[in-house]
DNA sequence: ATGGGACATCGATGTCTGTCAATATTGATG
DNA sequence: CATCAATATTGACAGACATCGATGTCCCAT
């Protein structure tokens, strides 16, 4: 954590975090971060973004997520979108379809940044 | 992921999870996993979570996060709570003090649960 | 052009959550 | 025992959030 926080989106920012047990967060930081973990803090967030990330080319359909669900057309699609504004899906329209790719560096970024002792 | 899911606590659950490109996780495991995801998706449990993790012995005094904060005792307190109930944090108390450690197997799990296909 | 299918947006609603002031609890100390 | 300091609990309240039905938008095929 060198540079500074100005003009960060909350993906660079994380990319750049050490794990937490060697360094306490900033506030920025933390504000930064936290609407990330925010958003996959929701079951069905996460099993959408597992769905997603464990398809080939870690990119769905919308079409065959929302039949995984149990839930509504528009959820599903509030959820797309509250994974898509944090930075962790890519969208991409083909057609009448709308693909979602799991952006990686954000994940790893977390993964970074909750990495402990052991690692 | 071969044991029941039953009787698992959040934290077994998700230190036994594939990482998500690998596997879609399943209502279950979503369900479990995403309280502990919950607790630290706020800035305030971020920093609780990451100043404990670089202390002496990743634990620390509630009166010294009490004075790291511009928030009030009681709010702290609340959010030491949930970090405790979700399995991240561990208490004990010493005299008239509390101290809370980190877990780090929690920490890992999450982290191995995030890591991509980089890792 | 028109109709239909895929997806997003809107508005409403019930629930959850972060925060605080007030109060309770617990343990050390005089 | 009385008191004080450290921490937890309670109750209240405002704001955030998940969900849905209804509707809008875009694109393709006929």
């Amino acid at each position: 954590m060198s540079k500074s926080l100005i003009e960060l989106t909350p993906v660079q920012t994380v990319a750049c975090c050490s794990p937490l047990v060697q360094e306490p967060l900033s506030l920025q930081q933390a504000e930064q971060i936290a609407p990330l973990l925010k958003a996959i803090a929701d079951p069905v967030r996460l099993r959408l973004l597992s769905l997603v990330a464990s398809c080939a080319g870690h990119e769905a359909c919308v079409c065959d997520l929302n039949d995984a669900f149990d839930l509504s057309q528009p959820t599903i699609s509030h959820h797309l979108k509250v994974l898509h504004e944090a930075g962790l899906l890519d969208r991409e329209k083909r057609g009448v379809w709308v693909f979602y790719r799991v952006r990686s560096e954000a994940l790893d970024g977390l993964s970074t940044l909750l990495s402990g002792v052991m690692a």
